[in-house]
DNA sequence: CATGAATGAGGTTTCATTCAT
DNA sequence: TATGAATGAAACCTCATTCAT
């Protein structure tokens, strides 16, 4: 399922690699829409600007277009563990989980469809790579584990269980893109980011404040 | 989409009804393992015991299945808001809560599979009936703001936006089903309850404690 | 194919019949409106007042009912032979042939389905069927051809082919059933019978008159 | 109903004509043997000498073959009443009257299938389907009451109802086709038009000669 | 006599994939 | 590289017929 399994008839690696994330990105909003099943090769290559033919020489069968979207997804998170991570030495752990919230909210909002994509077809993605998914998850968990553990040690947070607060934070972005609706309308995500912070903070601060940050 | 929309060429209600609980009860593992639109006819006649030409003696098409389940599931949600209700009065705002999160959350990992089947197969319902599911959604979150407003009134809750915290509530109660699998092997539904009441209590006490149950 | 083949479950000879005849009246609209194919047994038992299972108590197959329309449809024109035969010896070749086109027209409009029929499902009928309509259209005509020989010998009519004048008197009274659309709306039938007679006696008559009956 | 409405996946509009054109004719003889409804997809296939699936790169759905026949069914009949409406003034009424029959019949014959056709299933044609072709068969006989009108004013006709003549034209120009079985073995399309003109011009002439053309 | 739930063969339609151009 | 006409397996759905009651 990784990407260079995929079969093509082209020797232009990069061309290839070029191709599969246009077609990654033209392709998310129609599977969100209708879903990966209601969405028909003929469907793929109008979106794509080519052929279905040609489509065919930059994949091998539909289901691959699910693998090139998991590689293109994947990059965002891979990027950004690495830089939070980079965020542990710099700043205070408060500091630093306000800062990493605030850039994964944001760069979730940026990919709805893919953050919705994994929503919805993780049932017609291949066992391995529904692994690969679920290993992605985990990793950032626990990275977000880390976090809260250094800000426990530090004595500024207080926490029953790590895992379930890692998890909370990381639910509470994906649900700006997939329960937005349900908001009053022209409710704003940097509204959303600051408040729902503040609740995140209040449920694991060791002295909290009686109305965090109402003077922002 | 209401249930009785629905083609059948029997005239004996009672067996209708019957047989459409029989079909979604049984037909929901399926959906949720392999979506909607990878399971055939043949596959959902097989599970609920009946011939493919007797199924659609009850049912006037494959899409009229997600009605039916989605009935099945709305009974849920009713009877869970007319019970909510009931608790207001009777306890504290800060009781009620604890109280109705249980229930809540114990009812949604009674029908994990119709839980994740509306995060799965929202795009293959019909306008209306989604139309359906969003005012589900807003009645319950709107039933949870009134409960948090008590709060407030009484002075027990802060809270800066009570959608988000009535949202967020929601969530945590999909998330046990959703996201399981990602906590360590034998977490138990009571700890996860436990726990995430806690933080939400914290994270909208007015009177925090430094450490709330530690004692436990 | 004659009516005594059709398998039955009864003994009682008399029911079988009438409610055969019941069936071939209750669904010869039907078949008309939407065709012998298009018409399900459920449709057909509901417009004869029976459950499906009781209908094959009277018939052996779907198809059966063909042949019992077709036996209820001979009996007009057996019966109205055997009277047009005895037209023959009472009445001059003119006045017979007036008053066995009125006979024959009013009959066919009072059996509007049952002409409509044959035109239309033709082909569905079995093959031994067919012959029995092609036999009866050929007696039919054969009487015609007699009738106006008749006025022929007797100097009355001057016939260039019997069996074309034949065919159109015949024709013209299916069309009063099939094209009567077409006609201006509120067009009657003892007009058509009176104008079309008219036609035919003006095209057959030996000694024409220049605007016969033009005093009616 | 027009046949641009049908769908189709090619965009070379040449091609898709042509198609239709072809299944349109090859269709015909298996409609009018086993009507439309005992056709099969897979009969309509191999008689087109396409798979079933190519069969639906040209039309939408099967009920579409019968937009396509009437489309191609009413080219004939508009090209024969523009030649009709030409015909009017280089001739006399009569001499007018005897080629138009004379070209109507004809034409009917050299389309037998499509002629039957419409006798067949006009009940599986789409309302609006239906509309045309009733249009058509008025714009027909309006033509024919016309150019009878014109007979009468030059005093070479006289008719009591021109619409039943027109429509008696035009019926027997169909008779040929749909019973042509019931006459004599070897009967030639030529007396038939021979015979059956003279019939009607008898039936309307102002100046009947005793017998006709007899020494033909 | 009478009912209608139950069956499954066979119909229409879709669509991933290939290949001649 | 690029196209899109062509294929056929497999999906959904219907309905004549039977049989336990």
């Amino acid at each position: 399922m990784k990407e260079n399994d995929i079969r093509t008839y082209s020797r232009n690696t990069e061309l290839v690699s070029e191709r599969r994330e246009h077609i990654a990105k033209s392709v998310a909003p129609l599977f969100v829409k209708q879903g990966y099943e209601r969405t028909t090769i003929r469907d793929i290559a109008k979106v794509c600007g080519m052929s279905m033919g040609h489509l065919y020489y930059y994949i091998g069968s539909k289901e691959d277009i699910l693998g090139i979207m998991m590689d293109y997804d994947q990059h965002f998170y891979t990027d950004f563990v690495k830089q939070m991570i980079a965020s542990y030495d710099s700043l205070s752990p408060t500091d630093a989980l306000i800062k990493v919230i605030d850039d994964l909210y944001r760069g979730m909002a940026g990919i709805p469809d893919f953050t919705r994509f994994f929503y919805q077809e993780m049932k017609n993605l291949q066992r391995d790579a529904r692994r690969v998914i679920m290993d992605r998850e985990r990793t950032l968990m626990a990275e977000f584990e880390k976090m809260l553990q250094r800000g426990c040690d530090s004595g500024e947070f207080v926490i029953n269980d790590l895992t379930l607060v890692a998890n909370t934070i990381i639910v509470t972005g994906h649900m700006w893109v997939l329960r937005k609706p349900l908001f009053a309308r022209g409710y704003l995500l940097d509204d959303y980011i600051r408040y729902q912070t503040e609740n995140i903070l209040k449920s694991i601060s060791a002295y909290p404040k009686k109305k965090p940050e109402a003077q922002d």
